[in-house]
DNA sequence: AACATCGGTTCATATTATGAACCGAGATGG
DNA sequence: CCATCTCGGTTCATAATATGAACCGATGTT
């Protein structure tokens, strides 16, 4: 791994359980020596990803990456043009709606409404969502360009749960149906017990930026229901790709132009 | 420098104005060459720190800042407890007011609320405050241990207008004055025609964690109103300083105990 | 047609990162 | 009270990694 590669992978192990770290111990987590992790550390401070506590001495994310994170969402407002919609579609579905950004082969988790149903479907914000093993990824790879669900298969497919689908044809196939209905459905193939479908949201070249999802309890979920939901969570893709791009956005939409 | 400070130096280059950045461009920009630059976005996009852009081939700040971002806002809420605060001080004062966390050396500013008035001083979010030219950095250092005071003049301290102060002297006067009063006040220190008054927001261990200052047109301002804008913004400093640290605030709070 | 610039790649070279061993300071505990 | 951990941090010979001049093919510009 590059030495860059290594200092981003120590800024991953805070986490929101985890959020202050020292040193013996992030050094233990990466694998990393003890006197290398020191330096990473420090010059991730230097430029502010890092903040060192000064009296506990442990470390912490820096409030460089606020101001990065700033610069980011100032351009790219997706998240900020999405969240009323999600919201919207999580009062009117009654589950858990979560939106998904297209990064690095994987989706990303970047904004959350919960149900406010007592049994729920519980997701955090940066969780990170493989293509292959749920509605969400299956959805993405239905709009997406060839090249992008091809690169999709170049690793093994990882099993989350026994509901995993694992082989190319199944997956596919998946993605077929996704592409014909305008969203796909999938149950517990990433997470025991939860049932999900997922809608893709078009950039302006036509090709997601990443998806929209409701989660619910399988116990909750029959065919009618996810159909419903299916069709929420799509006229909700729509009407944020279209905020998005500054195109109207038509009640009639085409699936597929090209 | 380091391999990975270089990295993030080139995160540094993406701003507000230039979001998106080409390769040959941001290797000009950050004076590496163009297979390093490559090499060392390759390694922050993988982190998903960057994000090329599959049409233009441009890259930009990736999903995983927000992600990083989110991570460290939700575990310091420093912004989200400060900003009622800010929002208050506002309207009190008619003037814009901006809130600062000390990182690196410097103040960074972190949240602001512009005046509702037409002639009014605009600061942005992001922005980056020197402690000797400042209202907010006199008003940090005022509160802050030796050792920090120290740190800033280790350098030549640079004049941002003929109004700056470069003399260790007078910064020291003005810190002193500061400590005396609870807030600093600066007048053109930094911009031309900009007054400011600032007061630290300290943190449980009774140093100062940023600022919080007032910033107007100097053609506004007499004595009278620097001191009730001094006051006043002392006041949401202990306040928002209470909010951190969970203690009880006390309006008769002593300015400095050890 | 000639030229410039773009993003991207190669590979011998030189700089940089690495980590075992070592500090001193606090905890821990028998 | 001494022995023993573990902590954050440092050193320096060694090993790995980063570097950049030269080069590609593609895409404008003049």
């Amino acid at each position: 791994m590059s030495t860059v590669g290594k200092a981003i992978s120590l800024l991953e192990h805070f986490t929101l359980k985890e959020p202050e770290i020292g040193l013996s111990d992030i050094a233990r987590k990466s694998g990393l020596d003890k006197a290398t992790a020191r330096r990473l550390l420090v010059a991730l401070a230097e430029r502010r990803l890092i903040e060192q506590e000064p009296l506990s001495r442990r470390y912490r994310l820096g409030a460089g990456l606020s101001r990065l994170a700033r610069m980011r969402d100032a351009h790219l407002p997706f998240v900020r043009v999405a969240a009323p919609f999600v919201r919207e579609l999580a009062l009117e579905t009654g589950e858990t709606v979560h939106l998904s950004e297209f990064s690095a082969g994987a989706l990303l988790t970047v904004h959350v409404e919960l149900s406010a149903k007592a049994n729920r479907v519980s997701v955090d914000v940066g969780q990170i969502l493989p293509l292959h093993g749920t509605a969400s990824g299956i959805a993405f790879l239905a709009f997406s360009r060839p090249e992008t669900v091809e690169a999709c298969f170049g690793k093994p497919l990882t099993a989350f749960t026994p509901h995993t689908m694992t082989s190319r044809d199944k997956v596919m196939e998946a993605v077929r149906l996704a592409a014909e209905r305008g969203y796909s459905r999938s149950a517990q193939g990433y997470e025991e017990g939860v049932h999900s479908v997922a809608a893709p949201i078009l950039g302006s070249d036509g090709f997601p930026l990443g998806t929209l999802a409701v989660a619910s309890p399988v116990s909750r979920i029959d065919d009618a229901i996810a159909d419903s939901q299916g069709q929420a969570a799509c006229e909700a893709g729509r009407k944020i790709s279209a905020h998005l791009t500054g195109e109207q956005w038509h009640a009639s939409v085409p699936l597929r132009q090209r």
